[in-house]
DNA sequence: TGTTAGCACTCATTCAAATAGAGTGCTAAC
DNA sequence: GTTAGCACTCTATTTGAATGAGTGCTAACA
């Protein structure tokens, strides 16, 4: 691809109309821009300038007697090359994350906290795990029902009752729990096979039975988890807040996307890919997957929760989204994850 | 209330325009009417019948020269006196529930069969509980880390890591986890008051300390189960089907409620109260809490999940939406789920 | 007394034409 | 290289007329 570089006044004109743009929606005219920049030059010299710029293909009229509007080229420019990082200024009010035990709880929080601080919607993917098996806990909870807890890397809990199950001693339930513990703990679902199964199996004994009961149900724990990559979305509608997303067609495609998580984790674990040198990926119009989001830019970023737990949050707004805004926010959000859990 | 009752004609009229209405969402005039219902009269005479509906409120005109569109009142009588239970056909497909582990995972799934069977928008509100203490178990995770695991009635499991904790053994371990059981299990929140926190704390003796951080997290966990009341949703996007819905304001305001917990929670539970005999209500227009559903119905149902689990679920859409069916729908669904769960 | 045909009237919707206004492209002068 | 000026283009808005669905009312009829 064509490196694409702007002197300076190019460079100025394209942040003037593309900031102006971000406010108000509307086409940007010469004269507007002639006004309000700081480079005192006609609307004349400027609608010279924004012919180059149209034909380098940054800016474009919707139509013929029209201001100027960016391209998605433009924007990604501007993204680039034009945006002025302001970190600090975000660190001033930190976002306010309370501790939670259970993730799903966290990611619904932060989704929340994010939809909120930016005014667009925000996404957060659960982490994508090895899955490795941590803790397994057989107890009778009442008579004739046996619960397996089962504990996953990042403290995903699942829990199930084993029904008409034959009671045991807490003597017995110590003895099954040390052994399934000791022999599992720390493997992921590809390496408890076949031999350490019927190892299980035979060390467990008169206990045979219901060994077999819980082995199919860490089996199953494990596998469900690595089935299911959960989504949390928040704000979804702020898309209403911003015209040209809110029209019937749009704002249907748009949320009906939202409401499919498969869909997500595409368009957020593609994230991964191409990234910025913070950590942070910038998405502009048809350089999203998802078809309905053409309109839309997606700005995600990858959490990291320790124990490998890594996962992906992003924002998604009309492709006039503030920028900068959102990447300082998502970046002081990051920071302050890391500061928690780390 | 004046009881409002309608001679056969006017009823067949009345039914007549609504069926109608609820298919086209288009007014319906009188010669419609004389030529597709079965009391074969002219269109004048549908007239004459119609200003008499119009007089009693049932009906009304957009605008002087448009046919007739039901009022609330007109969906009011449609509902309690004119639709036909056809309860015996819709038993024929039944949803297909899957049983599974964790409730919110029911309870998602419910939703988005309802969405999908009915083509509206589906809620479900988790069981109000008094939300019993069911089973507690300790245990050493890893080293330095002690995890409490924490059930609650109907299987709702909060756990949480005790760091920095001293180790102890595997039979210290069980001694306390029978005494914390023997003495808290099956107590609501309300009962676990301070005679029964210093006993516990008493007993454990020199495990006084861990004891402390134990009854802690129980109290939290039980606690926060009491505030929260998760509401699912599903099929949101429905009403992008319906032209008098999907108009950005509107829309914009459905959506928005969909999205906010707390005004679901109160348009589902005070459905508790005025019940039909089947046990379904049915909420038309006005008759809603939520300001911004006033143009939509919502019927709801109370299932029964045992355990003294009992919550509402309901569905949401246009004010012309197909009451019989979407009745028919719930009823099954509740139904199926009662053979399920006892 | 209830039903029907006929007709004038109302009002939303649609379409085309006229108008206003924003903004451009281009040229010529500075 | 910059600027003023002007013709030109195209959208958005307004206006008015035509269309048509549907009503209300009256008078005749069974």
């Amino acid at each position: 691809m064509d490196e694409i570089q702007l002197d300076e006044r190019k460079g100025s004109i394209l942040k003037a109309v593309i900031d102006t743009y971000l406010k108000t929606g509307e086409p940007v005219g010469s004269r507007t821009i002639s006004k309000f920049s700081d480079l005192h030059v006609s609307s004349a010299t400027i609608r010279n300038e924004m012919v180059d710029l149209e034909e380098m293909g940054l800016l474009t009229q919707p139509h013929t007697s029209a201001g100027r509007i960016p391209t998605d080229l433009g924007y990604r420019y501007y993204v680039d090359h034009l945006i002025m990082e302001r970190e600090q200024e975000s660190r001033e009010h930190e976002l306010l994350i309370q501790k939670v035990d259970r993730m799903e709880v966290l990611m619904q929080q932060l989704a929340k906290l994010l939809a909120q601080n930016t005014q667009y919607t925000a996404m957060i993917a659960g982490p994508h795990l090895g899955k490795k098996l941590k803790y397994v806990q057989l107890s009778q909870a009442e008579p004739g029902k046996l619960m397996v807890v089962v504990v996953v890397e990042g403290n995903l809990i699942r829990n199930f009752m084993l029904p008409e199950s034959e009671d045991l001693t807490p003597e017995e339930l110590l003895g099954l729990n040390i052994m399934i513990n000791s022999t599992l703990n720390g493997l992921s679902i590809s390496e408890i096979n076949l031999g350490v199964i019927n190892e299980l199996k035979n060390q467990a004994g008169k206990y045979r039975d219901v060994m077999e009961d819980v082995l199919s149900v860490i089996g199953e724990a494990i596998r469900s988890e690595e089935g299911e990559q959960p989504v949390f979305t928040s704000g979804a509608t702020n898309i209403f807040k911003y015209p040209e997303l809110s029209d019937g067609e749009k704002a249907s495609g748009i949320l009906t996307a939202l409401e499919e998580q498969e869909q997500l984790v595409t368009a957020l674990s593609t994230a991964v890919n191409t990234e910025k040198a913070n950590g942070i990926s910038v998405y502009i119009g048809s350089e999203n997957r998802i078809e309905s989001m053409k309109d839309c830019s997606l700005v995600t970023a990858n959490y990291d929760f320790g124990e490998g737990m890594i996962g992906t949050i992003g924002v998604i707004g009309p492709k006039r989204m503030d920028y900068e805004k959102v990447v300082a926010t998502l970046m002081g959000l990051i920071e302050q994850l890391n500061k928690m859990y780390h």
